[in-house]
DNA sequence: TCGCATGTTCTAGTTTATACGAACAAATGA
DNA sequence: TCATTTGTTCGTATAAACTAGAACATGCGA
């Protein structure tokens, strides 16, 4: 459970957000961060299998969307609001609304 | 080539736009219509098949997107601006913007 | 009526997701 | 040191998407 790749904001295109967040589960967990802030995979898995999860934020991780850092044997995960805001601006509060 | 289904927009799911504008070709499309207004299938492939352009375009239709209707032997394609933003208040200029 | 143009539908092939169990890695505490 | 917890990685099975050719339907003009 160690060193997990985050994309330089830059470099991560439009149609890779999308599609990200064209799955329910990570539609749900994106939402879930932007309330709660932070979040480890385990509080927001809904029953669902550890290794599915895990799918889940390596793809929302490709995506940009969101950050995990390690703090002892959890995994912290959160939105990269501020850089999402500056390179894709207002899509983050669109999404957030509408989600909700 | 006639009757296109297209969805009520309250039975368009998030996701389902999300979805379909995750496709680099779908994105351009819309995008295009965005600026054109209207747009025949043909006018919009870059030198891809028929049978590839028909099915994203039916993928766009059947997430809301896009409306069509038949004008003599061509189809006439264009976003369903109105509905999208009564439904989905921000995201297409937010899309628009960002995909430019 | 015949031929042409525009798209759709069907089908197949290849690729890409998703789901999930099992084995594994790392950190913590007993 | 050993068991526990959290999450990753691997392997595999199932489902869905994308691409594209071929056949087909429709509308129009010659």
């Amino acid at each position: 459970m160690r060193s997990y790749k985050h994309p330089a904001i830059e470099d991560v295109r439009l149609e890779d957000v999308f599609y990200a967040l064209s799955d329910p589960v990570r539609l749900e967990i994106v939402n879930r961060l932007a309330r709660k802030g932070e979040a480890t995979c385990a509080a927001l898995d809904g029953g669902r299998p550890k290794s599915s999860m895990s799918h889940h934020f390596r793809v929302l991780r490709d995506a940009g969307l969101v950050q995990t850092r390690n703090e002892g044997v959890q995994a912290i995960n959160s939105l990269r609001r501020d850089e999402l805001d500056r390179c894709f601006p207002g899509l983050l509060a669109v999404v957030l609304t509408l989600a909700a």
